[in-house]
DNA sequence: GTCTATAGGCTGATAGAC
DNA sequence: GTCTATCAGCCTATAGAC
């Protein structure tokens, strides 16, 4: 398994693009200097644009379900692995990015239609992930609210936290928003 | 007071394609095009893409603080005022469009400072109108969260559910952002 | 897998006539 | 204010050599 092959470079790279600037700022050229091919090279490994596109997003969710797999397996309160769902979000907005989804939902136009149905399935699987968590600890919760409902909140809530906190350069609305709905749990 | 001058038709058709798509997929062309006019008019009227960005960012703005100063000045309870506030909100995302201030954030290392200020200002004056509203009836709020804090909480929530919802072509996110955030008042 | 070379189109922006 | 004409640069994508 070779981890730094020009493929792995590219989409790490790309997918660092994007969270900044989004995919249509992102150019073949600019991400194959950063690599140091050429950007016919580039395509070789993602033919037309969408392919790249259709890479980022499946690598990114299977990057976040590992994480989320780990956090369900290891249990622990609700409190605590809603912290930990959070901090995965977080974590992968350091230094100027925001979510990748994020950004592949602002640009939901640009998408061609597998690709809008395959972002659309990912925001649902990270949803219906957190609305098990908040099923299977239901007496942990201090809301009226049903599990799915919450996990719209939460969803919502932290990435337009993300986006906004982007620009204000600080962390207040994550911390508002974890603060808040921590709140609806005991 | 001319309101279908060019310069307003290209303000108005520019606004709805950033909320669409965002500014860096609109281009001077299309834009002419669309009003019926040459690439190079638009120049006329905005030398630089960064000219007709300010416009945009400055026009929403005030168009919604029309609004929302129209919600402060009626009164009413702070249920009412923050169901009036979320409608403005909603209100102009109609069509596959979201929020232009979101759309603005989320390109916002395509920002020129000054826009990128700009930005942040008007973030910042939303935040500040909320919070007032907070302030002026706290014993109608039902909550620990200070003021500021229901202010980002409302519009990171806000954002967010717009921009998802979108992706996911219902309106459960924004419906759940104002039902939970309806139960911290009285 | 990567390269050179290139096609064909779009982009923001400008000069100068009317 | 709008036009024609144009520029230099960037874009995605492809053909074909190695």
């Amino acid at each position: 398994m070779k981890m730094n092959d020009n493929r792995s470079r590219l989409i790490e790279i790309a997918e660092g693009s994007v969270q900044r600037s989004g995919l249509k700022a992102l150019s073949f050229r600019t991400l194959a200097d950063e690599v140091g091919i050429k950007s016919s090279s580039v395509h070789y490994h993602f033919p037309e644009k969408s392919d790249l596109a259709r890479t980022l997003i499946e690598q990114y969710r299977d990057k976040l379900f590992v994480e989320l797999n780990g956090i369900a397996t290891s249990g622990g309160s609700l409190r605590t692995q809603f912290l930990a769902f959070v901090d995965v979000f977080g974590g992968t907005a350091q230094d100027n990015r925001v979510c990748l989804l994020c950004m592949m939902a602002s640009e939901f136009a640009a998408l061609n239609a597998s690709n809008q149905v395959l972002l659309a399935n990912v925001f649902t699987n990270l949803e219906n992930w957190l609305a098990n968590l908040f099923d299977s600890r239901r007496e942990e919760l201090a809301t009226q609210l049903s599990s799915q409902q919450m996990a719209r909140l939460v969803m919502s809530g932290l990435e337009g936290a993300l986006l906004i906190d982007r620009v204000m350069h600080d962390s207040e609305r994550l911390d508002t928003q974890k603060t808040a709905l921590l709140q609806l749990m005991k």
